[in-house]
Order: C-alpha cells, then structure tokens, then sequence
DNA sequence: GATGAATGAGGGTTCATTCAT
DNA sequence: GATGAATGAACCCTCATTCAT
C-alpha cells in the first residue's frame, strides 16, 4: 500500500514535469491527473494544492542538480573541469522547467533555500576556478552564477552548442 | 474626442505595459483597465481582445526596436560599434516585455514578421562584423543572434553589466 | 430642422425593420444606428430605449396593417372577400416582424392595444362572413382570428400558396 | 456516483425546458443551473456550452416525437388516423421547443438530421394518406407537413381544438 | 484510498445606455 | 442636435479545490 502510495506519486509528478515541458504552465490539474492515469482526487491527496506540486517539481530538480553538484564538487577536480561537467550536466537536466514554474513558485521556501544553495555551490565553483586562474578574476562569481543561469536555461541548450562556447570563451582567463 | 481617446489608448498601453513587466502575462483585463483609470468597456473598445493587447505591446516594442536598429545600421558605421550601440539600446528598451508576452503572441503575423525582421537585421550586422574581422567568424550569425536575444532580454540586463562584457569578449574576433 | 429628424427617424426604423428580419432581434443598436448612417447617440435620441424601438417597429406595422384593414371593411363587401383582401394584403406587410420582436414587446400598453384592435377588426369580418354563411359558423371568431394570425405570420406565407388554399378550404362553410 | 450525474444532468434539462419553454431561449445558464439545484459548473460538466445544451433538448424532443411516430408508422394503420394520432401525440410533446430554441440550435448537424427525418415521416405518412383517397392529393407532402408543423407548434395547441378542426377539414379529401 | 462529480469565484467579452465633445 | 467614446452590469465559460460515493 505504501508502495502504491509512492508509485501514484512518482506517476503524477512525471505527468506534471512531462507536460509542463511541453506545454508551459497553463496545464490544469485535471490534465495532469488524467496524464498520469489517475483522477484528479488523487492528485490532490499526494499534493495540498497546485502550489505544492510545482514547488515539488521545482524543488525535486533542484535536488538532483544539488545532488550531482555536490558530488563533483568533491572530487577534488580543477575547478574550470567542475564547471564543464556541471554545465553539461544542466543541459540534460530539464532545469528550465525550473524557470517556466518560477512564476507560480517565487515565495515558496523550499525552493528559495535550494535556489540559494544551487547558486552559493556553483558561486564556489567559480571561485575556485578564478583561484586556479582558468576563470578571468574581474566578474564577481555571482554573476557569473547569473550568466550560466542564463545559458542553462535556454530552451534547447546544449553542452556543446556555439552558444556556451561563446560564453566559456567569454569566461576564460586571458593566458 | 479623438485626442481624448488616443490619450486614453495611450494610458491602457501604458498600464498594460507596466503591469506586465511587474507581474508577467496574468494579469487580468480588468485590472489593466482599471489600472489605466478606466472601465473594461474602453479597452475592448481600443483592444478588440486580449490577444490583440498583447500583440499591440510586442509589436511597438519590436518597432521601437527596429525604428532604431536600422537608424543606426544605415549610418555605416563599423559593425561591432552598430553592435554595441543596439545591445546598449536594447538594455533600455523593455524588450523582455516581448518573451513574457511570447506564449500569448505565438501565431500572430504581424509579431512573427516583426521579430524576423528584428533577427534579420542583428544577423546583418553581426555578418558585416565578421566581414570586418572584429566577431570571431566561426559562429552563424543566426546563432550569435539568438545570444544577443537572450543576453539582452534578461530581467535587469544592463548595457555594461558584467554578462554583456563577458559576451562581447566571448563574441571578439582571436587577435 | 425639424423635417432632418423627422427623416433621421425614418432612417433608423427603416434599417431596424430590415435587420430585425433579416437577423432576427439579436442585433445590436449600435449595428442599428451605423446601418441607418448615423450614430448611436443620435439613435437614443429618437428612441429612449430599446424597447421603445422594437415596440415602435411592431407598432408602426400593426398601425399599417389597421388602416388597410379598416378601409377594407368601411367599403361594404362581403365578408370573405374582405378576408381574402386582408390575407392578401398581410403576406405583404411584414407582420412576421411583429412575431420576432413579439418577446421584447410583449408588455408594452400600445401594442397589446393595437394587437387587441387588430384582433377584434379581423373577428368583426369573421363573424360578418359567418352571419354571411360563407365562414363555417361552429368555429368562434376569436378562434378563426388566431388561425389567421398562425397563418399570416409564418416566414413565406403567400396568398395563394397551399396552406393559404388548405385553410381558406377548412374555414369555408359547407354548402 | 452514476446514478447521482443522471439525475443531475436530468434535472439540468427539466430545468432548462422549462425556463426556455416559460420565457424562450433567452435565459442565462446561471439562471438555469440554479433553477435545477445545482452550479453552473455542474452544468458545463453535462453539456459542454451552451449550444449542446439547447441541441440536446432540441433533439430529446425530437427523437421522442420519432420513436412514437415511427410506431404508429408500423402498426399498419390507415395514413389519416395515423396523421390524427400523430398530431394528438404532437400537442402533448414540447414541440413547441424545437422552435423557440431553433435559432440557437441552426446549425446543428443532429438537429437538422432529425428534423429531416421527423418531416420525411411525416410526409410518408400524408403520402399514405393521399394513395388512401383520405387527404385531399393537390397539397405537395412537403407542403401538408409544413402545415402541420405549423398548426402543432403554436403555443397552446390541443389535439381536438378548432384550428386543428379547420385543418383537418381543409385538408380532407373532397367526397 | 481512489474516484470523478459538484462547486463557485474569477476571467474574457458584449452591449444597452450615458455623456463629454 | 449629432457623434461616438466610456461605462459597467451581465453573460459565457474555465478550473482549482472540495466532498460524496
């Protein structure tokens, strides 16, 4: 029963992460139970509100990006090297998701706090990398948090796309 | 009475411009119209529907831009400095008002015109630059377009923030 | 001055008459007033309210209608062929027009009156015509008027067509 | 849950008939959802707009009128009392309905369906009746059934009231 | 627990009517 | 007196949320 309970969980937040991609944030909960194989009751059982489920679904990629984060972050990498694979990491994460809820998600702590972790791990990264002089040293790390953002975030990017190459160019410290 | 109505059109666009910069495309008609000190029955009088709104401030968005992108393109200048000049334009234009409307404007014409306008005459000019050897030439044009779209249209972009010199030196042609 | 209003009004009924059959009474005034060359304003002038127009309309029509009907029977005929006349005359008038706005209509004084005048014309020829013995005499006049109105009033009624023919047929008095 | 919709929607139609029969097709869903109980959402579950609502009451009528006549039709019986069994049948339905709600309902591809089979019927049925030598034969079918129509859809229409008298008589075959 | 029917506030839109020009 | 812009109540419809089954 338990495991039904998390199964039908799992299966309504893959609906709801599925078609707001595809379809942004104009999906309603009827559509998202009925994607899902479920009816609408059970929807809200798992979830209070229509809040509760975007900041779930924001908070649940924000987990996995902080999870994969964190895990690079300790192996003691060149921090420049970090910043690469975390980047193609993003592409494949379907982290715009995160910007198409943002709207309906803005006041939600969770999300804050995750948001704020993500960007103070990757803000260490930089720094790292413009401690070991891969990075230029004259853009705060923050922004420079804010521009990969950016770039992540784009509808289609990817790891390798002229697009990053042009920022990582960007990016670089001058030989 | 014509002057007061296109100063009362004037007013709804006004309001409808702010209210979606502040808040995003859900904002109702109502509250527009009111915000503009006005009843609903006079915006549809102006706006014969929502859509048309919305596709009115992207359109004069897009204008203002255009108005002034050929402007400069036709003063021969070198094509990094017409480059310059646009993004510095642009970071004073709301041109971030044209995504937040981008879901509820997808298939009006006039927008879609306007934007291949737009996208046409940045690539022209990224294109001359390259001629000039002043943008690396190994980027299609249409590309380093859609980067300047995306740096340009963030919330807060500034004309000499750090994102935008991070860009340019990323776009510069190698010495 | 005063033969401008008159004419102004005129105009508007002319082009409600012509809207109201050709659309039913689901047109607007507005629709009205620019169909008549003018503006609302000068619409509400001349009518003070939308009732008052329909009631107008349906008025001016059963007035048309009484004038034939009661020169018909100040000219000594029989009763039958005031009949036919009446029947004749009515399939040319647009009293279908009275039936489409009869909802809009229905609680005006003037009308009820010129309806119940009407009426009561049309059930004087038929009890003439019964007294006459060309009207079957077990059928109350009040009953026969109804019949008349049924008839009269359908879209497409002509004088001389089949149900027109079938109806005089069943009112006729046996020989 | 089942049984509770069917009532629900049941009650959404009496409700509906009998408002749009009381005061013609202008009448707010509001007004009718709170007529029969319930909220207008619940309305919008059982009839998607209110096109299929007026359709459905429309074709209910309809098809109750077709299921009778189509009996009548089989029982072998001669064409004029099946024609008199008919009307009676007619002046306790609705019928009325189809016509007040017609101009809601114009396009409807169901409606316009069964009312060209309830004609087509009906005129196989006059046919009959003129092979029999019972209904007079220089009345096209399609004509007699127009007549019909006519005489049992006006407001208060009785089986055995004068007018259906008259036409009954009118349309007799002569002796 | 799951289901989906019911609810009703709120959004877009129309149109009779008023009123400034 | 004519004009047409402005007004806002009222209509149709959607959808987040609740609740009976």
């Amino acid at each position: 029963m338990r495991s039904d309970a998390r199964r039908n969980r799992e299966l309504i937040s893959a609906a709801a992460r599925e078609l707001f991609t595809e379809r942004g944030a104009a999906v309603s909960m009827e559509e998202i139970a009925s994607a899902a194989g479920l009816g609408v009751g059970t929807l809200y059982r798992h979830f209070p509100d229509r809040a509760a489920l975007l900041e779930t679904i924001a908070a649940d990629t924000l987990e996995r990006f902080l999870a994969f984060g964190r895990a690079e972050a300790a192996r003691d990498l060149p921090g420049w090297q970090v910043l690469l694979r975390i980047i193609e990491h993003c592409t494949k994460l379907p982290l715009a998701l995160v910007k198409t809820l943002a709207e309906g998600v803005a006041t939600a702590p969770t999300v804050a706090i995750l948001t704020a972790e993500a960007d103070a791990l990757l803000a260490a990264v930089v720094e790292q990398a413009q401690r070991e002089r891969t990075l230029r040293p004259d853009i705060p790390p923050r922004e420079v948090v804010g521009l990969l953002n950016v770039m992540v975030c784009r509808p289609g990017a990817r790891a390798d796309d002229h697009l990053v190459t042009v920022m990582l160019d960007g990016l670089r410290a001058a030989r």
